[in-house]
DNA sequence: AGATTTGTTTAGGCTGTCCTAAAATATCCG
DNA sequence: CGGATATTTTAGGACAGCCTAAACAAATCT
């Protein structure tokens, strides 16, 4: 019906969108992987079934549609990523790779299998809010690690999807949703940050300090 | 590499050579539900990657390597109908839908995953053998229910799965792998055959009774 | 403002998989 | 044997999704 192809444009629009406001289709083509043409004429077979609205050098927006779609896909990857990880054992760094194939061939049905066998869940391992049945989602904005100020303590929230790698390093040390952290040191000129989380502390570059989400706690000092 | 149109051709290849010896052309287009001339393109291509054999005018033959790619992905797909219907609790007559599409996408670790979390099972609900990691596949020639006369007893080893309404109509008889079975009566002029499996017992036509594969037990009026 | 750089779209092609219609080959049967 | 029938292959085309190169539009710099 709609094609695997369409389907990933949609999501990678979505996730544009979420970020960065108007979505370029420079942007669209560097997240796809393809030249600036091929995005091009995406967007405008997209534009023809009323999923996106185009104005030419201005960007994309999805429409009401369009963002349903999306949000079906991202729902289904997110339940799938938790599934891997919590029923069949995944490392949470392979979880995304495995998911983005499988999201677009999974029917209804197997989403709600695995969403009851999962105790209806909200949040996929990273700590992404998993959109619900009607493609409505619940967006929670925490702060950004690297914005914390030394002395600041919190709990992780989300951590960055996007590299397997990073992932990897960062489950090692413990430093994944629901851990506690406090910011012990902040180096100036960019440095980087010290932060205890539970008996170790770590030095995390402002790069990957900014891709952990944190709720921070009040501060006392105020 | 292997795209998902070569893995479809190469595994009815397998299935057609199982049963009827030579492949036709047009019995590969059948059961791909494609015209024939799709099919000998595909098959022309399959030749020039060396995976089947190709006589013009004659039938196809898997190469070993054609029969190598057929049996991983038969694997694929026998596991992943086993573990739809124990993981997630799918009927059986659904999972083979499922399996089909899931089959192309899944990992190496992914079949590694289910495999062990099965128990490292040998046959699908169905009954039909799951081939081995390396390609290798046991078979075993069962009677056709449909064969036996009158006063037979066996144990049902495999169900065609071919048909998921037959499924339907013979899950909630019982007459499932593993059930003991009986043939009562069988009437003439390929009538129906009466078949009796625990308390109760059921009249099944022929066509249908041909789909279960049954394991004799010896008759004792040798 | 004019020129350069950057971003976007159009034009034309390639590949994979499918199609229909027509030609080629094999089989069957009187 | 030879013509009718069935099967298989070839020829030519469609469509999706990608590409590069070239044309076009907007933004930026001096």
């Amino acid at each position: 019906m709609f094609s695997q192809a369409m389907q990933d444009y949609l999501k990678a629009i979505y996730k544009l969108q979420e970020q960065g406001g108007t979505v370029s289709t420079s942007a669209l083509a560097e997240a796809m992987g393809v030249a600036a043409a091929s995005a091009t004429g995406m967007v405008k077979k997209l534009a023809g079934l009323k999923l996106v609205r185009h104005h030419p050098y201005q960007g994309v927006v999805l429409s009401k549609a369009g963002e349903k779609m999306a949000l079906e896909v991202i729902r289904h990857h997110r339940l799938l990523e938790l599934y891997l990880a919590e029923a069949l054992g995944y490392s949470w760094d392979k979880v995304h790779e495995e998911a983005e194939r499988l999201e677009h061939v999974i029917s209804e049905e197997f989403e709600e299998k695995i969403f009851q066998a999962l105790g209806r869940p909200t949040h996929d391992p990273h700590g992404d809010p998993i959109p619900a049945k009607d493609a409505t989602l619940v967006v929670a904005e925490h702060d950004r690690l690297s914005d914390l100020e030394p002395g600041a303590t919190g709990v992780i929230r989300q951590v960055s999807d996007s590299d397997a790698e990073m992932l990897r390093y960062l489950g090692i040390r413990g430093l994944v949703p629901d851990a506690a952290v406090e910011v012990l040191d902040k180096a100036p000129f960019n440095g980087p940050l010290t932060v205890k989380s539970g008996e170790t502390s770590h030095v995390l570059g402002r790069e990957v300090a900014s891709h952990i989400r944190v709720e921070a706690r009040a501060t006392d000092d105020a």
